[in-house]
RNA sequence: GCCCGCGUAGCUCAGUGGAUAGAGCGACCGCCUCCUAAGCGGUAGGUCACAGGUUCGAUUCCCGUCGUGGGCACCA
């Protein structure tokens, strides 16, 4: 999925702290694992140095904390039955003071459990590292990462939504694993949908006045259009009144519902003139404004919001079909303008100047990517509707074509939300006004509980969204199962006579009383936590943090429940304190990267 | 027709070239004189769509079939 520059920052910075460090075995146990297992192989089979050491965390508690199926992966080689290998290793693995026991089970696993010190020293780390804990270190690269970039022709729908949701968790994601990341949103103000939009306002507008004028089934029907309307003749009274006479005049006797819009568009032009301008310019900025205002309440900030039509304004559009035309891979048929496309792997030649002259949407696509790239990006992230997925292809062949790397621009697509009210799927058209906001969806289920939600399915799968699930406030929805495990947290240590004291001791608590089961499973899911990142980061895939969040919670309520906190014991009350103030921490960083907000108490 | 997803418990979905495939909901049985019961423990529930192939090992990778969703504009 990422491609090979990507891949190496990642490699690099897991591969950086693979010395092993006997004095802080919680930030990375497993490494010194992997330098411990590597050893042996030194011993066992020199020949085999270069293999890879993988390592997983087993998913029995009875297989120990870490595990490594290496022995079979050098059976072949080495032409040895794998429980053969797994022992001859296990015999020369370095004595380790982290490791409590090496087994050899199954197939020819082995099995490593850490003594309780290495597993709890994890806590340590946590605290040390506080809202640092986790986070990577890829500082030179830039990363930019563009969503959402709806046509601002009408508010934005819960389709948008799920694009902002992941954008917005995916840049933080990256962000948090190291990179530099750049959020941006393209703005589609130059076109034909905007034109329909201010058409669609002017024609409200000449309503109010009593214009007999019929509205389009396919202009914008949406209320909002009627209250740019209403906003209009507010402030400028008629003065953007035309007879409907002439308004219809000279339009073409056709059927066809497009041609006959594009008409009315030019008969606006021309009885407005400059007003034209001005109702077009209004209706972009209020729609502009409201779609700011909206991503904003659901937290989701952009550093850019890149304009399509600077891009007219500047010539970089016509400079890109320039650069195209230049390298021979354009040509004129039916008297519009094509790239072969065909040449670099597309199904078909694609147009990049209509037969009237118009630059089409790809012409200007093309020209914001290679504006993308000459800003000095590493890797572009393009997030789109799965709509578009036929885009991929044209748009890498035209960068290819002017002789940039493709390679740099990856393309996430992000299935559609399905909504469903009564049990019944709810139909929705942009064009017909019909469909749910995003500000309607925020208002009834709750900021937190929307970003959650919209991360509890990988992005490449359609989400069906019950709305009246998430409107019920149910406690089924996880994100309070989440926040419920950081509120209990914060509500033990409201009762103690100086929080703040004990979040600083907490750093240097003896954790040798941690010691039952359940402590063992939190630690070691606490532990998860830096690699969790890791590859959720490589594979683009923020739901992971939201499902790991789950697993965190559950491993906490869990501990919480059997074990009491607050105990007189004064070093096991410290010692599990401790713990408490980690997994809120963990928690904290989970939950800000995808944008949930981490309540005090519920 | 071609291209891209997806088919895993009754439902909604995670997951992985490795050891007995997981969670939530629903169902059933339990747990508050005790740090927040928005919680916890337990039971039941599976031919990982189907058929081949690669492999020591496939639910995972490859080919095919079926089902399903989406895309195939001189729209954006």
């Amino acid at each position: 999925m990422i491609e090979a520059p990507f891949l190496h920052c990642l490699a690099r910075h897991f591969m950086s702290s693979s010395t092993p460090r006997h004095s802080a075995p919680g930030l990375d146990i497993r490494h010194h694992l992997i330098h411990l297992l590597r050893t042996a192989l030194g011993s066992v089979a020199p020949g085999q140095m270069d293999a890879e050491i993988l390592l997983e965390r087993p998913k029995q508690a009875s297989h120990g904390d870490f595990a490594s199926a290496l022995a079979l992966q050098l059976a072949r080689s080495l032409k040895t039955s794998p429980r053969q290998i797994a022992e001859r290793l296990v015999r020369e693995l370095p004595p380790s003071p982290w490791v409590e026991k090496v087994d050899v089970a199954g197939a020819g696993f082995i099995n490593f459990t850490l003594t309780a010190a290495a597993r709890n020293a994890v806590v340590h780390a946590v605290l040390a590292a506080g809202e640092r804990f986790g986070r990577g270190s890829c500082k030179d690269r830039r990363l930019q990462v563009e969503f959402v970039s709806a046509n601002p022709t009408g508010p934005l729908h819960v389709g948008h939504g799920r694009g902002a949701a992941y954008g917005a968790s995916l840049a933080a994601l990256l962000e948090f694993a190291g990179f530099e990341v750049s959020r941006e949103y393209y703005v589609n103000d130059a076109g034909r949908q905007m034109d329909i939009l201010a058409l669609s306002t002017w024609l409200r507008y000449l309503a109010l006045f009593g214009e007999p004028l019929p509205f389009p089934p396919n202009a914008y029907q949406g209320g909002y259009v009627v209250q740019m309307a209403e906003q209009i003749a507010a402030a400028h009274g008629d003065g953007y009144r035309r007879p409907a006479a002439a308004v219809l005049a000279g339009l073409p006797a056709s059927d066809d519902p497009d041609l006959r819009l594009d008409a009315l568009i030019a008969s606006a032009k021309e009885l407005l003139g400059a007003g034209w301008n001005y109702i077009h310019q209004h209706a972009l900025s209020e729609q502009l404004t409201d779609c700011r205002e909206d991503l904003e309440e659901f937290g989701v900030h952009f550093e850019s919001w890149f304009s399509e039509r600077s891009l007219y304004d500047t010539g970089k559009v016509a400079a890109a079909v320039d650069l195209l035309a230049a390298g021979g891979h354009l040509y004129e048929q039916d008297g519009a303008l094509w790239f072969r496309s065909t040449a670099f792997g597309d199904e078909k030649d694609r147009v990049v100047r209509r037969e009237n002259g118009i630059y089409t949407y790809f012409a200007s696509d093309i020209a914001y990517h290679l504006n993308k790239f000459e800003r000095g990006f590493d890797t572009v992230i393009d997030v789109w509707g799965a709509d578009h997925h036929g885009y991929i292809a044209r748009v890498k062949g035209a960068l290819t074509a002017t002789g940039a790397d493709a390679r740099r621009l990856e393309v996430t697509l992000v299935q559609f939300v399905s909504l469903f009210r009564d049990g019944e799927k709810v139909s929705m058209s942009t064009r017909s006004g019909e469909y749910v906001t995003l500000r309607e969806l925020r208002q009834e289920v709750g900021n937190d509980a929307c970003r959650f939600f919209y991360m509890l399915r990988k992005c490449d799968q359609a989400l069906d969204f019950d709305l009246d699930l998430a409107k019920s406030q149910s406690n089924d929805n996880p994100v309070y199962y989440v926040q419920y495990a950081h509120a209990r947290i914060c509500s033990l240590l409201a009762q103690l006579d100086d929080p703040a004291a004990a979040g600083t001791a907490a750093v240097t608590t003896d954790l040798s009383p941690l010691c039952h089961e359940r402590e063992a499973a939190l630690c070691q899911r606490l532990g998860e936590f830096p690699e969790l990142i890791e590859n959720a980061a490589r594979d683009f895939a923020p739901h992971a943090l939201a499902f790991y969040l789950k697993e965190l919670a559950a491993d906490f309520h869990s501990w919480y429940n059997a074990e009491r906190v607050l105990v007189d014991d004064r070093s096991l009350r410290q010692a599990r304190l401790a713990l408490a103030l980690a997994t809120r921490q963990v928690l904290r960083n989970g939950l800000s990267i995808l944008g949930v907000s981490q309540p005090e108490s519920m």
